[in-house]
DNA sequence: CCAAAGGGCACCGATTTGGTGCTATTTGGG
DNA sequence: CCCAAATAGCACCAAATCGGTGCCCTTTGG
């Protein structure tokens, strides 16, 4: 399905959150006052965001999570591949443009190539979002000025 | 996840290989000859399609489908809308860009509307993709020949 | 008239997803 | 010095989704 799963969703409102808070560390608790967010499950996935570097945690009594790095540096398609994986479109994918893979299908695949190629335009789409223009959308434009139509 | 379900999948491909068969009725057994895809259930997916009025269908001893509109007129946004609803991203998403909805974190929601943003980034680009796209990959350029970087 | 094809629909098994339980470890503050 | 508040690390479960079939009916060309 083409849809955040909702770890990915809760991953967003934290880090999102931790923008505006740069340097603090803020505790799962706290963003699950803030927020309508399952409080052990926000902690399970900012752990899994440390784990890959995107965040600091510090533990104890005023631990919590703060961004590892810059938030113009943590792109969209960043933190949907550490949650998800990176995005494929298609389950005969194994994840790298060029790559043949193992899909059964592979020699009559008539859809193929065509459909990476639309894969890699979502992967810029996603690319191109950073946490900053997340937080802070009207400041500078998200993206290329959008004029396509 | 950001992916097509296998029944999208089964259904490129059989659209796919309708486009090249103009006027003619496919039959899902022959698509299950040709690709390596369960006869049933591309069968299931293209009466799907049937019904939302992508592709046409004939009963009986020589029967099968074949496409409803020519093909440069059926994009890759209205095939997924069909089979798996409107691209979404977000849980909260009601499918229209100005709609409120009823997602219950939406006054504390800080992502709603930036991801909202991408979401309709996502809808263009498979919006712009056609079934006469994806089955003559070099004809023309499948979307405005991306130069974004 | 029958074999081949689609129409409808219910259903099942496997996987994924959302969410929790439990326990250990760290750490700041009274 | 110890306790409360936090993260770390798993394991685990219930519900939803997904991939795929079974069954029976209707249509239709030879």
């Amino acid at each position: 399905m083409l849809q955040f799963t909702k770890r990915t969703e809760y991953a967003l409102i934290a880090l999102v959150h931790l923008v505006d808070r740069r340097g603090e560390f803020v505790s799962a608790r706290e963003l699950a006052d803030r927020y309508p967010v399952p409080p052990r499950l926000v902690a399970e996935v900012l752990k899994e965001l440390q784990r890959e570097g995107l965040v600091d945690s510090q533990r104890g009594a005023a631990g919590g999570y703060a961004l590892a790095r810059p938030a113009a540096d943590i792109t969209l398609a960043e933190i949907v591949t550490v949650l998800e994986g990176a995005p494929l479109l298609t389950s005969c994918d194994t994840g790298f443009a060029g790559t043949a893979g193992s899909c059964e299908v592979e020699p009559t695949c008539p859809i193929r190539s065509p459909i990476h190629r639309v894969r890699d335009r979502i992967r810029d789409v996603l690319s191109h979002v950073t946490l900053e223009s997340l937080a802070h959308p009207n400041a500078l434009p998200m993206v290329t000025p959008t004029e396509n139509r």
